[in-house]
DNA sequence: ACCTGAACACCGTTCAAGT
DNA sequence: ACCTGAACACCGTTCAAGT
């Protein structure tokens, strides 16, 4: 079965998030888009939020694929972290309503979005580590320094996305910048920016 | 009209915000809690979705009332820095529901909303800059420096709330010690953390 | 000016029934 | 095993009507 019904009924529910945020996705639209009926989605998803589960599951494997496959580029320690900041910034504002799914309320608890979530953090914390032993981060716990520059990457990201960065909107800060702020002041053995 | 049934709503919506996030808030239950019909609110607000933005905007000026009340409490102004990231990550902690809402996605966009955010923003900056005057954080643009400052605090605040600071949870970085690092890293003229 | 009750279109979920 | 159609309780919004 190379569609799946199950597969089509996570597809659709995609577009729909993609395009008009999760309240856009109702299981009958979503059915209608799969070529189902709207209560087709019970034979495969106990309620219409594990489904959202299994959205933001596959996009959190998504993403620790493409941290490994950036880590496997043959760039220097310092621009694997650089780049992994940039793409998880774009990723924000490209699917920002999966990024808002993901990280907001869960009244589940999904066995498989906890395990795509601490696989991805895992990876990053090798990207640190790596980083660290080439001298290109400060030293220090590795998964403190990953938690500190994640956290940056995405409250500079969902600001952005809210567009509540330098009430404004002068292009005073993107979040790209703050990124490389972050990162020049994280330059061991250099005092501030410079 | 001491309690004037527009209050009373936004209060009403609050409470439901607070206890069940942004999907208990329905207008037949705040109508209910305010002790008038499912269909008053109209009367006050052209929709649902103004009201939460009410709710938002009230919020916003509050917390810019609170980063005022601590800029003039006569701490060094390092310690003003330091203590205004620790009440934004209490406030994101106690009250997510409300954090959520005000950075989440807008369908309307309200001017009382836009304006309150503009408030809070440039009160940051202003203590931002007083610390800078006292070389407690390094030169620069100050609205650029709040923004790296503020998208920490935020960011580490959310995914604090959404679990996802250092998968497993053993409190290997809490928000607050990640605004720690970041202040340490952030001392004009000394290298790294030490 | 402020509020109500009935009504409309929509939604998530359940269930009996079909193949 | 997989799917459907009808039904239920609920929701935001509108509207005619009341004071």
């Amino acid at each position: 079965m190379p569609p799946g019904t199950r597969d089509a009924l996570i597809d659709a529910a995609t577009r729909l998030l993609d395009q008009g945020g999760v309240e856009a996705v109702t299981l009958r639209e979503v059915g209608r888009l799969a070529g189902v009926s709207h209560n087709a989605p019970y034979k495969y998803f106990p309620s219409k939020e594990a489904l959202l589960a299994a959205i933001a599951a596959r996009e959190l494997t998504a993403r620790r694929d493409a941290l490994d496959a950036t880590s496997r580029r043959g760039l220097a320690p310092e621009a694997v972290v650089r780049s992994v900041m940039r793409q998880y910034i774009a990723w924000v504002l490209a699917h920002p309503a999966r990024f808002k799914l993901i990280y907001g309320k869960w009244s589940i608890d999904s066995a498989e979005l906890g395990e795509a979530a601490h696989a991805a953090q895992e990876k990053l914390v090798e990207i640190v580590a790596a980083a660290q032993d080439a001298e290109a981060l400060p030293p220090g716990d590795p998964v403190r320094l990953a938690a500190l520059i994640r956290a940056l990457a995405h409250g500079a990201a969902d600001l952005a996305a809210a567009d509540h960065l330098a009430a404004g909107g002068k292009g005073h800060a993107d979040p790209e910048d703050l990124v490389d702020d972050l990162l020049g002041y994280l330059r061991p053995g250099v005092p501030g920016r410079a």
